[in-house]
Formats: C-alpha cells, sequence, structure tokens
DNA sequence: GTAATATAGCTTTTT
DNA sequence: GCTATATTAC
C-alpha cells in the first residue's frame, strides 16, 4: 500500500504494530499525524475492522479535522464513520446518548468558566459565604482542580491541604447539585460523568468498550488524571490503546495535566510495545541543536535526542529591542525583508509566539500601520463579546428551560424594570417551590406578584419563542428573536460607535449560523450551541488566508511555520514571574513550552526581546530570558543593542541587571 | 426601585 | 486597556 511505503522503519512499526498497547514516543516534527493517520487507514484497509469501532481522541478539534480529511484520502467515505474528536466530545457524546440515566436530557447546556464564575458566585450568595472567607477564583480554580483528578467532594475535602478547603467543598456539592437542576454540564463534568456511569452501570461499560475496540490518543503527555481513567476502562477488554505523545512537549500541567500519564503508560498496560520516532523531517539543523539545548536543561526527562537529515539552515537570531514597540517593528521589517529575498515566501508562512495574549496588541498596531495582513489566535475572541454572550445566553434558556443562569443573564438585558427588588422575589419561590428560575418567574407573573405589563409581555413572547425554537432554520430563529426581545433594538437604540459595532457583530452572528446551517443541515439549535461551547482558540486557524499569524505558544502546539518570531523573552514574562515563584517543576514546564515554541521553526527562528517593557501605566528594564542563555554559542546569532536613554538611565539599568 | 454613570481592580497559559 | 462593583441620578 502506497501509504504505509513512505514511511520510515520506526514510522511503519508504529502504524502497522495493531495489537496491544502501543507507547509511541514521538519528538517534535517526527512525522507522528502521519504515523496516526496511516495507522488509522491500516486498521481499516488491512485489517477489516470497522471504521465505527475506532475512536481517535486528539487535543483540539483542529487536529481532528485534520486527521479526518487525511483519512477521507487514504479511506474514502469510511472515514466518515471513525469517532474522531477531543475527550470534551467524546464525553459529550455519551452524555447526549446516556445521560437521561442521571437526570441529564439531550437539550443540555455547557457552561464556559464564565458561566462556572456566575454560578459559582450565585451559589455562595445562597450559602451566604462570603468573598473575603473564599475567594470565587480560588473555588473555581479548585473545584475545577478536583474535577480533573476525578474526586467528589467528600474525597476532595479529605484530600486537599487548601485553608479553604471545608468551604470549596460545601460550595462545590451545591453547584454540583446545581448543575443538574439547569441540566447543565460544565468542561470537566463531559469527562466525569461518564467516567461515573461507566463505573456504576456496567451496560453502558460493555456498550462503549463493544464500540470502541481501538483507540488512539494524540498529545498523551497533557491528559489529565479524568482523560487517564476514561481510556482506561474503555481500553480495559480489548487492549488496543495506542498512545502518542512527547514528554518534552507537556505544558498543560497547570490544567491538570499528568505527564506521568505517558511516563507510566509500559507500568500501566503491561506488554506494551514502544516505538521512539527520534528523526525530526520539520527543522534545520541549527534550530533542531538549539532547542535541544534548552530542553536538556529540565532534570526531569527522559533521555531522547531528536536528530535530523535537514539543512544545516541559518543560525538562531537573537535580537534584543529597546521597547516593544521596536520589537514588533524589528519583526515586521524583518518580515518585510525576508519576503523580498526570497519571492517563494508567502505572509502565511510566518508567525509570532508569545507567552501571554496581551502581547499581541503592539504587533497588531504595528502591523495595522504598516499594511501587513494578520490574523490573531485566540485573545479576545468573537465569541467573548458581550452581545455574542448575551445572545447565546438567550438561545441557550429558551431551548434548554431548566437553564437559570442564563435566563438571570438575559431577564433584564435590555432593561425590562427587573432589578434586585424583583429578582429577590423570584428566587424565594424557586426555593420554596423547588422551581426553575423561568418557572418561578411565570408562577411570579400568574400569581401578580409581578404586575408589570412589560414583565408579562416578556413571558409572553418568551414562551412564544421556546415553540417556535423547532419551526424554523435556526438562523432565521435567531434573528426572529433578537427582534421579539428588543435586543437588537437595545444596542441600535443607543446609537454610538461601539453600540453599532456591536449590532454589526449580531449581524455577523446570525451569518456565521447560517453558515452553519448551510453545512449541517439537520443540526438542531443545541448542536450549534454545543459546537460553540467546545470550540477552541486553535479551531479559529486558517492556512487558506494568507497572513502572518499571531497567537500563544500554547496554542501553537501541533502546527509548524517556515520562520517564526519567539517575542518577548525576557526573565519575568517568559518564564513568567508567577511560575518562577513556584516550584521547579512549574519553572521545567516553562522550559518544555520555549521548547515546543522553538520546534515550531522549519526554517528561521528568531527570539526577541525588548530591553524596556510597559507593565500597566509603568515601564520595567529587564533581563534576556534565561532561556537564551542556555542555547549555545554555535546555534545562534547575538544582536544586542546600544543602550537607551540619559546616564542615569544607564547606571539604573546596569544596577537593576547586578541585583542590587 | 431601577437605570445610568464613575471608579477601582486586575492582565499566564485553555478544553 | 476592560469588566464588575459602588455610587449617584431618575
Amino acid at each position: 500500500m502506497p501509504f504505509l511505503k513512505s514511511l520510515n522503519p520506526l514510522q511503519y512499526k508504529a502504524a502497522t504494530c495493531t495489537t496491544g498497547p502501543l507507547l509511541i514516543l514521538a519528538g517534535a516534527g517526527s512525522g507522528k499525524t502521519k504515523v496516526l493517520t496511516s495507522r488509522i487507514a491500516h486498521l481499516i484497509i488491512h485489517k477489516k475492522v470497522a471504521p465505527s469501532n475506532i475512536l481517535a481522541v486528539t487535543f483540539t478539534n483542529k487536529a481532528a479535522h485534520e486527521i479526518k480529511e487525511r483519512l477521507e484520502k487514504l479511506v474514502g467515505d469510511k472515514s466518515q464513520e471513525i469517532l474522531t474528536g477531543t475527550f470534551h466530545t467524546v464525553g459529550l457524546k455519551i452524555l447526549r446518548e446516556e445521560g437521561h440515566r442521571i437526570g441529564l436530557n439531550s437539550k443540555l447546556t455547557i457552561y464556559d468558566e464564565e458561566e462556572q464564575t456566575l454560578l459559582i458566585k450565585l451559589v455562595m450568595s445562597e450559602l451566604s459565604i462570603d468573598e473575603k472567607d473564599a475567594p470565587h477564583k480560588m473555588v473555581l480554580y479548585e473545584i475545577n482542580l478536583a474535577k480533573n483528578g476525578n474526586l467528589s467532594p467528600d474525597e476532595y475535602r479529605f484530600q486537599s491541604s487548601n485553608p479553604i478547603a471545608d468551604y470549596v467543598a460545601m460550595i462545590y456539592r451545591a453547584y454540583q447539585n446545581k448543575l443538574i437542576l439547569m441540566n447543565a454540564v460544565d468542561f470537566g463534568d463531559l469527562i466525569c460523568k461518564p467516567i461515573q456511569m461507566f463505573k456504576t452501570m456496567p451496560d453502558v461499560l460493555e456498550k462503549y468498550r463493544d464500540l470502541f475496540k481501538y483507540i488512539l490518543v494524540d498529545e498523551y503527555q497533557d491528559t489529565n488524571k479524568t482523560q487517564y481513567v476514561l481510556t482506561n476502562l474503555l481500553a480495559a477488554r480489548h487492549k488496543n490503546i495506542c498512545v502518542v505523545g512527547d514528554p518534552d512537549q507537556s505544558i498543560y500541567g497547570w490544567r491538570g495535566a499528568n505527564i506521568d500519564n505517558i511516563l507510566k503508560f509500559k507500568e500501566d498496560y503491561p506488554g506494551t510495545t514502544l516505538v521512539k520516532l527520534e528523526q525530526n523531517y520539520r527543522s534545520t539543523k541549527n534550530i533542531l541543536a538549539a532547542s535541544n539545548c534548552v530542553i536538556q536543561n529540565n532534570e526531569q526527562r527522559l533521555d531522547k535526542t531528536l536528530w535530523t537529515d535537514n539543512h544545516e539552515g541559518e543560525m538562531v537570531t537573537f535580537e534584543e529591542c529597546l521597547n516593544e514597540y521596536q520589537e514588533a517593528r524589528f519583526v515586521v521589517n524583518t518580515v518585510k525583508k525576508i519576503m523580498a529575498h526570497d519571492q517563494k515566501l508567502k505572509y502565511k508562512d510566518f508567525t509570532v509566539l508569545y507567552r501571554t495574549n496581551t502581547q499581541s496588541r503592539t504587533f497588531e498596531e504595528v502591523c495595522f500601520e504598516e499594511g501587513i495582513p494578520y490574523t490573531i489566535i485566540g485573545g479576545f475572541k468573537f465569541f467573548d463579546r458581550r452581545e455574542i454572550k448575551d445572545t447565546l445566553a438567550y438561545l441557550k434558556a429558551i431551548i434548554n428551560p431548566h437553564d437559570s443562569l442564563n435566563f438571570l443573564r438575559i431577564v433584564n438585558v435590555p432593561p425590562r424594570g427587573i432589578g434586585k427588588a424583583a429578582l429577590d422575589k423570584v428566587h424565594a419561590i424557586s426555593r420554596a417551590h423547588n422551581l426553575s428560575l423561568y418557572d418561578s418567574f411565570k408562577k411570579a407573573v400568574d400569581d401578580r406578584i409581578l404586575i408589570k405589563q412589560e414583565i408579562r409581555d416578556f413571558v409572553g413572547s418568551f414562551d412564544m419563542l421556546r415553540r417556535e425554537s423547532s419551526e424554523m432554520p435556526l438562523h432565521e430563529f435567531t434573528s426572529r428573536m433578537l427582534d421579539i426581545t428588543g435586543y437588537s433594538d437595545f444596542w441600535e437604540k443607543k446609537n454610538t460607535e461601539d453600540a453599532l459595532e456591536r449590532v454589526k457583530n449580531l449581524d455577523g452572528l446570525v451569518s456565521a449560523i447560517s453558515n452553519y446551517v448551510n453545512n449541517h443541515p439537520k443540526a438542531a439549535l443545541s448542536d450549534y450551541l454545543n459546537l460553540v461551547s467546545l470550540m477552541s482558540d486553535a479551531d479559529g486557524y486558517e492556512e487558506k488566508h494568507n497572513r502572518v499569524t499571531f497567537m500563544t505558544i500554547h496554542s501553537a502546539k501541533g502546527l509548524e511555520f517556515p520562520i517564526v518570531f519567539m517575542v518577548g523573552m525576557e526573565e519575568g514574562l517568559f518564564p513568567h514571574k508567577r511560575c518562577m515563584e513556584e516550584d521547579e517543576d512549574t519553572l521545567e514546564e516553562e522550559r518544555r513550552l520555549c521548547y515546543v515554541g522553538m520546534t515550531r521553526a522549519k526554517r528561521q527562528l528568531f527570539l526577541v526581546s525588548a530591553k524596556n517593557r510597559s507593565a500597566g501605566k509603568e515601564t520595567n528594564q529587564t533581563v534576556p530570558s534565561r532561556f537564551i542563555n542556555e542555547i549555545s554559542a554555535d546555534y545562534i546569532r547575538r544582536k544586542d543593542v546600544a543602550p537607551q536613554g540619559t546616564a542615569q538611565d544607564h547606571i539604573e539599568r546596569i544596577r537593576k541587571l547586578l541585583g542590587s
């Protein structure tokens, strides 16, 4: 078969060793996607495995789509039947099929972080727990941590050493009860709930074990405890589990990822076949050598040396600029210079990677001035805008009548004369009769507790919309909803520049939904809403656009570009000061992040820093990142810039450098 | 009781 | 620089 012939011997082994547990340690740029797709194609074509018996879990939806696309070329229509997606997509699929057994129906709402926060605040106020005793942000963090570790409220309280663990456990318990009442789940639940069902309902476990006879997990180094447990339960019978990953690229520890999952795979699955892919097909010798210099400084790692047959290439460049504005100018000018020199390169061959999203602003400004086309991945997303969130909240509240949280969000937007006093009454009814907020609201109107005509009308139109929601195409419904609720009007009437922008965005959302309807004629509104909730930043990256891409290093995972700029290479920013304050492990994770960034580059890598960086209203002098110093002089060319400003500044800078 | 306006506080990475 | 809270105006 042609697709197997193009593999090197180790890749071939990884693709064709189809029975029993398989661990593929795949270094950066070692062709792991090619191996994964070849393996699936081999299973279907040569081993006659039914496509529906294959589960391929990826880190992002984009990676899942890419695998599907490549597979379509290899196996044709059969690729449609393979289940590919993130852990969250898979969990959702299971919950929509089986959730009725634990009190969830298929119209369930997925709560994102903002909705989680609102619910926690709501629960805290109901339990009269003060923000001072348990800051909601810490509560959220702890609850998510517990869920990633597959801990119930009781287990959490037992294990946690956090001083507010008692409060958190209490809030966590109430929070879970609320979620069920609201027919809603958070990200953690998408994985925890299926596990709970597998453990308590043997028939459900049987069903999915038999369905997913062959399991593949990509980016295994970034799986957490629950994800481990889920795959472990599923794979226990057939033991056909293949995981791919690279411990050196584990960068999601802060989200509960457990690097031990990959390090201890061999112990968890006796009889594991191990394949190490160490030949890099992506980068030049210089880039690879420089990257190896950095990662070698980590104590905790499996020994592994990536090598390549590629050219020596250009040296890695380190450029120290005066400030972040000059940093952006340097990048833009270099892009122009390189493109003038090599006509074959396009804008889309360049990427700018940074540690924090806020860094994108300066680059955006300079590119705008210079007329360089660009796209920003992540950061302030379209779906994070207030008007879009409000609209989605309306839609969620309409199709899921139990979703009190989103109902609460929109009940007085636009203002309908429903303030704190009115809501207190509704909350009282809700508690007294154990009703959803919407039903309580209706009861308050029926019982003439709320008498304003405006409020009566609102309840009437809400009921009508709920009836209509399944009677017309999704985009038409959305448009009608915006009309009837007066939400569009609310912004239009304001008539400010900002408000008109928001109206434009609402139109944008309607056409996005219309687009979706064209591609998914049979989809329901809940399908769309769930899709939006599970969409990731990297999913928005479109290679067909010929633009320079800006994104965080985290978002760049799994991608590659001919020319890469890593900017903000300064102590305190990268490694980030919040990580430096913590233990050695988190610093090692920063180093892995640096390694991930560097190994995205195929031809040329620029490391850039700013000697002066403004943080808020202050400007601070900086010291180049320790990661720069870790690169041997053989592979890096340094360009320093003369000190700036007055003699006083200069003395000040030297003092800072000396740490006095 | 509710709506509009001023102020303070935070900004690591994300499914 | 942008959002949640506090204050004031209606």
